[in-house]
DNA sequence: GCCTAGAGTCTACGTTGTAGAGAAGTTGTT
DNA sequence: AACAACTTCTCTACAACGTAGACTCTAGGC
């Protein structure tokens, strides 16, 4: 019952200075509980202690700071090109970023929308890595640059195809899954839906991990089918 | 010069009764033309000659009219279930549903978007439609149901992944692109990026239509060849 | 003519992002 | 210790947003 009475359940109690780090921290930490459309500006600076106002010391606006969230969550995603095996890395970083997703499911449409309003070029840096490191992952096993690229799009456009399938089908409480499905399909009209309704059973136990493998290995093939073997050096 | 000149630029300057159909369409004009963020209530209003409050007698609220929009765009992909031939349908499918996303790319984000937050039996059923389709297209084909649920999930899956490739690298004015890109691109630290900014100008000329057919051949003919031979009964 | 239902409008409220001026706090120089 | 210069944070204010609730207007049926 002290006079100023600032309990602060997630936020920094004292007076830290803030930083761009904290500021971003926090707002993710902000979307993961509680989605996107709680991160305003004021509804941050609550959580931080501080005036609304003080936030755009660290982001120019409102979007730069969604950028932030995005860059922020993708670099909790490593790529180490140290193993020459281009198919099992490509493999294994599809299962991390699967993983990334779904702890952070609230991020991913940003993940997915913002780019598409920013040119290639203008994006954060944070934003781009990943597309770098696996370009020189493949590079360095022995794709041509070109081809590498055109791995590189049907590997990324694949991932996130499968990622965004997967969290349509995951939504809020996995216990309840089965029932809220059921219950939701039992909306549809049986004559439009027929097949949809009948599979109700199959679609509520879905394994997103094994058929993204699946995919990923008929994908890898096929790439791997089809293109100047790697392995083998491309210089003339 | 009739007293009622209903000459409809993009509104609707006489006093036409507004219609769900009125609304939505012109709705998928704005975004068009200008973004989803042009998109309000008070612009759609002002758009249509009407109050902003009148519009909510066609839809509930402001997400309610987003759905409306997807289901709009979804209503001019038609799937005719007649060709037996499952894979060409797939590839015709895709791209026809690419065209479509180069016609309206301001509603990608959207199609992507809002069925992450709406459990599945709860969408628009318009949006349900090409779900349901495909699966028919599949099992009519031969496939067990299960199996074409596989199926459309590795297909649609791909082919969104590939949709939002495409856009994000499509950017603005096509003409513009190549120096566009090279702009963004030249800000690019060069140490971080060597790869990514060798691969300027193949990153310039990008034909995405050639690229979404190889990766559906690759996904197709992978797909065909680990499935229970179609065409063949699946009944014991 | 009036009566009723639906379509469209008016007013008003709370919330949002953010510009601009100022206050408070920190750091370096003497 | 005292000042100045800079950074960081706060205060106030405004335009634009979504939408609730009560109103008016219009079109048909009698």
């Amino acid at each position: 019952m002290s006079p100023e009475d600032h309990s602060a359940p997630p936020a920094t109690p004292g007076k830290t200075r803030l930083s761009r780090e904290l500021v971003l921290s926090a707002a993710l930490a902000l979307v993961d509980a509680e989605g996107l459309d709680a991160l305003t500006m004021r509804r941050l600076g609550q959580e931080l202690g501080r005036d609304p106002m003080s936030l755009y010391r660290y982001a120019a606006n409102r979007a730069a700071l969604l950028d932030g969230v995005s860059e922020l969550v993708l670099d909790e995603l490593d790529i180490i090109p140290d193993d020459p095996d281009w198919q099992a890395q490509l493999r294994r970083i599809a299962h991390d970023l699967r993983l990334l997703a779904l702890r952070h499911p609230n991020v991913v449409p940003l993940l997915v929308t913002r780019p598409l309003s920013t040119p290639l070029g203008l994006r954060p840096l944070g934003t781009l890595r990943p597309l770098e490191q696996i370009l020189s992952l493949l590079i360095d096993a022995g794709f041509a640059p070109e081809d590498a690229l055109h791995v590189y799009r049907a590997y990324y456009g694949y991932l996130y195809g499968h990622i965004l399938n997967e969290l349509q089908e995951f939504v809020v409480d996995p216990d309840e899954n089965e029932a809220l499905l059921r219950l939701g399909l039992h909306r549809l009209p049986p004559k439009e839906f027929p097949r949809l309704r009948a599979l109700a059973p199959v679609l509520a136990d879905y394994d997103g991990m094994a058929e993204l493998d699946e995919g990923i290995t008929i994908l890898v093939s096929g790439l791997a089918a089809r293109l100047p073997l790697p392995g083998a050096s491309t210089k003339p």
